[in-house]
DNA sequence: TTGAAAGCGCTAACAG
DNA sequence: CTGTTAGCGCTTTCAA
């Protein structure tokens, strides 16, 4: 490693004037800043960032939490922050927390004695008063704590009631919900957006609702269940895509014909959803804008250190797909 | 931030005997040691580890870079090597190259200034003189280069091979290929495994080969292409199994049924394959042990400073689902 | 068994 | 416009 004294010698200036030039801040002479430049290349010279951030206290590092990196909306989302922060020359790192407070725990520990500037953190298990105790700059997703940490969201319960509104108008009879697991808010939302439909109609039942997990094969088991035990669906309101393509694929294992039989509708609209046989109508969230959005809260709250907390909530779109369809009158 | 400093003030000792307590590696009287534990215990010190850096020129973080993390491949490695280096307090970043050697290029050089310890590599653009110039530690996946950087990779061209060789044994009288971009090792190797099989059949056509570049959109073009052209073809291999679903769809589009009419096998075993419907006939690399692998191949590397170098390949494995199926006679 | 002190490589006052 | 110098927080000789 050549350091910036080595450059100091060859270009006979001292390290602060090498610093200097390399910082271009201050002003320097322009042939000793040639001198110097001429040194930096001839020694193929780059500056130590660590030595920089132990100054700074600054790494220019920024991390994302995602609960679960195989499910496909999170690499969605990091290639958005990750667009934002490396135009602003951050290193992005991604972080699993498999849904684990300890583990997010660990991370979060880990991330702060190494300095990183800020994180992004995806509906995870955090604490209202974990949360509040935050030292490093944060923005949550899908999460809105009633603390000062700035929150990006999408409007769940309204697209959710949308979702189903559609179901209905389309002819479905009898729609029910297959929900992600209860212990997160957005999948709470979700239904709760169902049953403000569904929960006045006579048909209406509890076990209409039945619990997917936000995981496939759990999803594959629910759906399973749910049709077995009621024929009668007509319309399938699921709570995410990943478990609505489980569903697709689920209600055609059992000869029910998607969307002649059976529509489904999920949420989230991920690729996977395209690329699914038929291809899933779904609620789709502008992963991309809200990764760059959260990206750039952050930033800001990096740079200015003016305290601002921003509560921004996304709308979520309906994209029409060949899962759904208008019944035939029978 | 508390520092070691304060914490040796309130220990009544020296920060020389904090660091020794924080490391146990040097021997402290058990009473002094007590003492300097409750002073961190109380004033719940926290080492920063960009100065540990700084004087050890380690950062106790790893690296792996991906062409495309929307690929659902790669979180499935991102996982494998994530639980390696997390078990042995390594930081895990993703850097996500989009197969752009300039991006790729800026990345190793941010991260070495970062200290970052060492790297994985995905079958990316690096040349052969980059390679031989890295000084970090490295580990190249699914590109083995003839100098001494460690590879891991898959017998792509045997596993093509046996793709090709079950179909026919389906009595799949005519097999096409949907081949990845050629520029990628992997992509040409797959190719030419097929085209060891093929190439001196009387019906072997040249535009029996079409590229899909490893793309979901790309490759519903090519499938249609190639079907329309060719409606007598029965088998096909597929470069992957993202491109795999994608032809899967597009025959079904086209009303060709899947597999009466047209067996598809594709290459890779992600999740993705599964979920597909019909669910993929695939070889599958097993993808969580080679993240292991490479893992395991890097941490060596880095702790031993034996510059070892291992070239380690991986077979892949025929998975038989429901895309592929025995001829009828006709 | 412990402490003093010299750095790791860089930046930013403060002088000049 | 440029140099001197004092750290950022930690680890590790070297002495005691």
């Amino acid at each position: 490693m050549t350091t910036i004294r080595e450059v100091a010698t060859l270009a006979e200036v001292s390290t602060a004037t090498v610093s200097r030039v390399l910082n271009n801040n201050s002003n320097v002479k322009a042939d000793t800043k040639k001198r110097v430049e001429d040194a930096i290349e001839r020694l193929n010279y780059h500056p130590n960032d660590v030595a920089r951030t132990l100054y700074k206290g600054q790494s220019k590092i920024i991390a994302l939490f995602v609960p679960d990196i195989m499910n496909p909306y999170y690499p969605e989302l990091a290639r958005a922050v990750e667009d934002v922060t490396n135009d602003q020359n951050y290193t992005f790192v991604l972080c699993n927390t498999d849904g684990d407070n300890q583990k997010e725990q660990a991370y979060r520990k880990a991330l702060k004695q190494k300095k990183v500037d800020g994180i992004i953190i995806v509906s995870s298990t955090i604490t209202e008063e974990e949360a509040s105790a935050l030292t490093t700059p944060t923005v949550l997703l899908d999460r809105k704590i009633t603390s000062n940490i700035s929150s990006v969201t999408v409007n769940n319960r309204e697209g959710a009631r949308e979702a189903v509104t559609f179901l209905k108008s389309l002819g479905c009879a009898k729609v029910a919900h297959i929900s992600g697991p209860q212990q997160d808010t957005n999948a709470r939302s979700r239904r709760d957006g169902y049953l403000d439909v569904v929960k006045n109609e006579k048909w209406f039942q509890q076990d209409y609702i039945v619990s997917g997990d936000y995981n496939f094969e759990a999803a594959q088991q629910a759906t399973k269940d749910l049709l077995t035990r009621h024929p009668e669906i007509e319309g399938l309101f699921v709570g995410n895509d990943l478990m609505g393509v489980a569903a697709l694929k689920t209600a055609q294992d059992l000869g029910i014909r998607v969307p002649e039989q059976l529509s489904i509708i999920a949420f989230d609209g991920i690729t996977l959803g395209k690329t699914a046989i038929p291809s899933l109508t779904t609620m789709a969230q502008p992963i991309y804008d809200i990764g760059v959005c959260a990206a750039n809260i952050l930033l800001e709250q990096i740079n200015e250190k003016a305290t601002k907390t921003y509560h921004k909530e996304f709308s979520v779109e309906l994209i029409e797909r060949d899962s759904t369809k208008k019944r035939e009158r029978t």
